[in-house]
DNA sequence: AACAATACCGAAACCGGTTTCGAAATGATT
DNA sequence: AATCATTTCGAAACCGGTTTCGGTATTGTT
C-alpha cells in the first residue's frame, strides 16, 4: 500500500518544490557551494558536505533536469526512432529492444527519447530535428539498409550514434550485429546433413545489409556442399509474413519444389508455412522451414517454428556500451562487436521425404 | 541520395551551432527581440519579424530545448514507463502502441520519454524519479491494475496522467479503455449462438482490472443466456502463453470438458491451442478457441486464431488527446473514454461437434 | 504645432542549475 | 610572530533561451 497519508509527525512535500538556493538558504550557504557540496568537489569540508547532503535528502532536493543539461551542456538522452511500421506488427522485437536499451541507457543515467518516424517525410528528417534543437547527445539506430542515408547525415554532422547492423560505411561509425551470415551458414549446412539437396530461400528487402548477409551465408554453405545454386530457389521477400506467402507460392509451386525453405525472419516463415499448409505440404515430412528472429510465439504454433535466435537483451546492452564509450571519448577509434544467432531446434524441419542421396560425403 | 557535399557556393554549417544571441548580433536585435519576433510577438513590426525570421531559416537556427525548457517551465515531454516484461514478449502490443503514442504526442509537440522498469524496485519509484527531477510533464499509463500504486502516487502528487484501463479511482483521473465486458460478452454469445453450452474460462491476472472485465462480461452472457456457471470452468491465467498451456489443461483433462475456451488475450490462447493439441483435441471440431488482442500473427497460424480487436493506434491517439486537454486545463472535470473491441472471425470457432440444444430459444 | 496615443524595441531580470576564480580563514613552517 | 601553503567557501559569470517593463520614435488627434 504506497499510501500518501500526511501524517503530523512528518509534513508531506509535494515532490519538487525546494529549489538549489531554497536550500542554500536553509542552510547559510550559497548555490554554488551546495552544488559542489552534492557533486562531489574536493574543495568542501567534509563537514559541510554531511550537512547539506543531509538537508538534501531530508528536504527531498533533487536537481531540476532542464537546468542542469542547460547549465552542462549535454542532454543525457539517447534517441531511438522507430522507423514506420507498415502493417507488420509481428514485431515483438522492437520493444524488447526499446526495453533493454532503455534499462541500459539508465544504468549510465541516460534517458531514452522514442519518436515515431512520420512515412511522409524524408527518412533523416526526424534525426535532423532532434540534432538540430539538441534534444539528444546520441542515437541508437537499428535495422539499417546498406546505404543509409541516417548513416550519412549522422556521419556528416559528427554525430555520436551506434548502429544494430551494418552498413557500406561500417568502417567509419560503432555499430553491433548478428552474425547473420554464420547464423544461415549453420542452418544451411544443418538442412543439408538432415538431406536435403533442394533448399529454397526466401530474402528480406533488397534494401537491408543483414537480408544480403544472410543471402549470402546460405549460398556459401551451399557451394561449400557442392550443390548447385538454383536462382529460382532464391525468392526476395518483405520480412512481413505476406511476403512469406507470396514468396513460398513461387516456390512450391514449381514443378521440382524445394524440401525446405529458410526464412529471412519468423515473420516471413510463418507466412511460408501458412502457404505451404494451403498448398497441400505437410510441415516438416514434405517442407522443412527455418526462420530467423526466435519470436516467442513460434514455440506455440504447429509445428514449432525452429529458428534462429539471439539475445535481444545482450543486443541492446552491447549498443549502449559502445554509446557511451563514444560519448565519453568521442575520438577513440571506432570498435565493432559481432554477436552469433543459435539454431533452435523445435521441430519445423527435419529430413526429406525422399532422400537421393547424392555423393557428398567428402563436402560436409 | 541525402548527400552531404559542402558546395563552394553555400557553406556547410554544422547543425545547431547559430545561438540566439549570434543571429541578434548579426541583425543588430536583442535577443529579447529576435525571441519576441520568433514567436509571434505582437510588439514586433512586420518588418524587423520578416528580416529575423529570414535570418533564422537562412542560418538554420533552432532554439535549443533545453533553454527554452528551462526558461519556460516545462519539458513538452511525456513519460510512458514500461512495465517488466518477464519473458513474456508476444507484446506485439507494447510496440505499436509506443508507436502511436510517440506519434500523436508529435502532433502537439511533445516528446515521448520511454523509461523501463527495474523489476526489483517498486513500481512508483520510476516514476518518482521523473516527477522529482521534473523530466516530464505528464504520464501515460498502461496495463492497470485494480489497486494501482502509480495511479495513488500521481493522484496524491496532483501529476497529470491517463491510463489505458480502469482502476479503482477511475472516477479521480482520466482514462482511455477498451470495452472488454462487452467484447466478452459478444464472443460468449457468439460461442453460445454457435451451439456451445459448456465453456471454459482463462483469465489474466486477478490484479488487472481489465482481466476482472472480460470474465464478467463471460458470466453476464451465460447467465443472460441461462447457462449455468461452472465454477470449474473457470481457470485463471497470467496473459502469457505458458499460463494458457496449464489452463488447458486443467479445463480439457475433466471428464466432461468444455467444447470451446474464451481466453484473456491472444498469447493465453496460443498456450490453449498448443495444449489441445498435444491432447488431442482438433480445433475447431473439437474445441473452439477464442483469444482477445488482434495479434497480427493470429492470422497465420492453423487455425487461424478467432480474436477480440481494437485499433492501437486509435488508442494511442485518444489517450494523448486526453493528456494534452488534462495539460491544457488541470482543472478541468475528469472525462474518458470507451472504445470498442469487434470480433475478427477467423475460424479457431465454430458449432460444437455434438449438439445437444437444451431449451433455449427465448435466451438469445 | 503641441500633445496624447500607439508601435516598436532595448534593457534587464529570470529560469535553476554548474563552474571558475579569488578571497578569507585556517593550519603549518621557520 | 611573520610568512607561506591549504582548506574552504562566497561571488559572479555562464548556459540559452523567455518575458516583463519602460523608454523612444512614430503616428494620430485637435
Amino acid at each position: 500500500m504506497n499510501d500518501v497519508k500526511a501524517g503530523p509527525e512528518e509534513e508531506w512535500v509535494k515532490s519538487g518544490e525546494v529549489r538549489i538556493s531554497d536550500l542554500a538558504a536553509e542552510l547559510g550557504l550559497t548555490k554554488g557551494t551546495v552544488s559542489r557540496a552534492l557533486n562531489g568537489y574536493e574543495d568542501i569540508s567534509k563537514k559541510t558536505r554531511k550537512r547539506v547532503m543531509e538537508a538534501a535528502t531530508k528536504r527531498g532536493y533533487v536537481p531540476t533536469t532542464q537546468a542542469r543539461r542547460l547549465a552542462m551542456g549535454l542532454t543525457e538522452t539517447i534517441g531511438l526512432v522507430l522507423p514506420p511500421m507498415p502493417s507488420q506488427p509481428v514485431n515483438t522485437f522492437v520493444s524488447e529492444f526499446i526495453n533493454s536499451v532503455s534499462a541500459a541507457l539508465h544504468l549510465h543515467g541516460y534517458d531514452l527519447l522514442v519518436h515515431s518516424a512520420n512515412s511522409e517525410e524524408s527518412e533523416v528528417e526526424p534525426y535532423r530535428r532532434l540534432v538540430q534543437s539538441r534534444k539528444v547527445d546520441g542515437f541508437i539506430i537499428f535495422r539499417t539498409n546498406e546505404k543509409d542515408p541516417r548513416v550519412n547525415y549522422l556521419l556528416n554532422e559528427g554525430f555520436p550514434f551506434v548502429t544494430h547492423g551494418r552498413t557500406a560505411r561500417m568502417a567509419e561509425h560503432d555499430w553491433f550485429d548478428i552474425d547473420g551470415e554464420k547464423a544461415f551458414r549453420d542452418a544451411t549446412s544443418h538442412l543439408i546433413k538432415l538431406g536435403h539437396q533442394r533448399i529454397g530461400f526466401v530474402g528480406g528487402g533488397r534494401e537491408f545489409f543483414s537480408a544480403q548477409l544472410r543471402l549470402k551465408g546460405f549460398r556459401t554453405m551451399l557451394e561449400k556442399c557442392c550443390l548447385e545454386n538454383v536462382p529460382s530457389l532464391e525468392q526476395p521477400g518483405d520480412l512481413t509474413g505476406q511476403g512469406g506467402e507470396i514468396a513460398a507460392q513461387n516456390l512450391l509451386k514449381q514443378t521440382r519444389p524445394p524440401t525446405a525453405i529458410l526464412c529471412a525472419n519468423d515473420a516471413t516463415a510463418l507466412g511460408v508455412m501458412k502457404a505451404a499448409r494451403e498448398l497441400g505440404f505437410n510441415i516438416p515430412e514434405e517442407l522443412s522451414v527455418i526462420g530467423y528472429d526466435g519470436i516467442a510465439l513460434g514455440a506455440y504454433i504447429d509445428p514449432p517454428l525452429t529458428t534462429l535466435t539471439f539475445s535481444i537483451e545482450e543486443s541492446g546492452k552491447e549498443m549502449v556500451n559502445l554509446l557511451m564509450r563514444r560519448l565519453k571519448s568521442p575520438d577513440l577509434p571506432v570498435i565493432s562487436k559481432l554477436a552469433s544467432a543459435i539454431l533452435k531446434l523445435r521441430g519445423s524441419e527435419g529430413p526429406p521425404s525422399s532422400i537421393q542421396n547424392k555423393n557428398m560425403e567428402n563436402c560436409l
